[in-house]
DNA sequence: ATATTTGTACGAAATAATTCGTACAAATAA
DNA sequence: TTATTTGTACGAATTATTTCGTACAAATAT
């Protein structure tokens, strides 16, 4: 399953993944704190999300709730792959150092790292 | 300075860096192995980069030779923000883990990581 | 009961990105 | 010299994305 989702329909899909289930204005209002848009402009990005099969709705209610489809974790490899081979010439080692050059990591965050790659190495 | 390439413009980056200084047709029948768009429009969407500031143009001789201004390593840093903060959370050890988690990496490339890890460390 | 608020639907305008045809100039081949 | 090839310029069509107004129904408040 192919996850492409636009600009702002990425942004819509952080706020669920956050928050889990949310109504439109849930949404609306998280992504009001950074950005200013319609609230419509909201709505029909999330109904046409919807047709497109990028989130799934409950329309019991009067009011609508919508739930991501893809998680976050599939939505992080489609980028990871777009990036490595659009930037990085194919290779994830390159990626991986350039991250923790540029955004100089915690020690926690480098432990974690070393930790996952010496139980990596053992398989 | 931002480099925000569009997705075409990207392809175009990648062989500009891939191959120094070119052509429009040198880009062009690099982008014709892949894909499949006339020739006028690889050279329009140069020329569109030209205006935005993407890449610098030598007009002197009839045929025009096109090079990218930002390096690969400007675009690979810009690209890596923007996917740290709308699918990693702001989180570089998950993007990293992510990434080594998925594309199998090699034994050379882990050696390097942890290398560089250590390195890093050290500071 | 009536007015206001809160919600969805949907068409259509505005903007951005991509693709390509056609015109025309310069270089090269016949 | 004349025809063909190779190149740029540029307008315009097409397609994708984003934004919003307006219509209308249901729920809530007065």
């Amino acid at each position: 399953m192919e996850i492409k989702p636009t600009e702002s329909e990425l942004e819509i899909l952080q706020v669920l993944w956050k928050k889990g289930q949310c109504t439109v204005r849930d949404v609306h209002e998280e992504l009001a704190k950074n950005k200013d848009a319609g609230y419509t402009t909201t709505l029909k990005l999330m109904q046409i999300m919807h047709e497109k099969g990028l989130v799934e709705r409950d329309t019991t209610a009067k009011t609508h709730l919508y739930k991501a489809i893809a998680t976050a974790q599939q939505a992080q490899k489609t980028a990871l792959d777009k990036i490595i081979s659009t930037v990085f010439k194919g290779s994830t080692a390159d990626l991986v150092i350039q991250a923790l050059g540029n955004h100089r990591a915690s020690k926690e965050e480098i432990e974690a790292i070393k930790s996952f790659l010496n139980k990596f190495e053992k398989q």
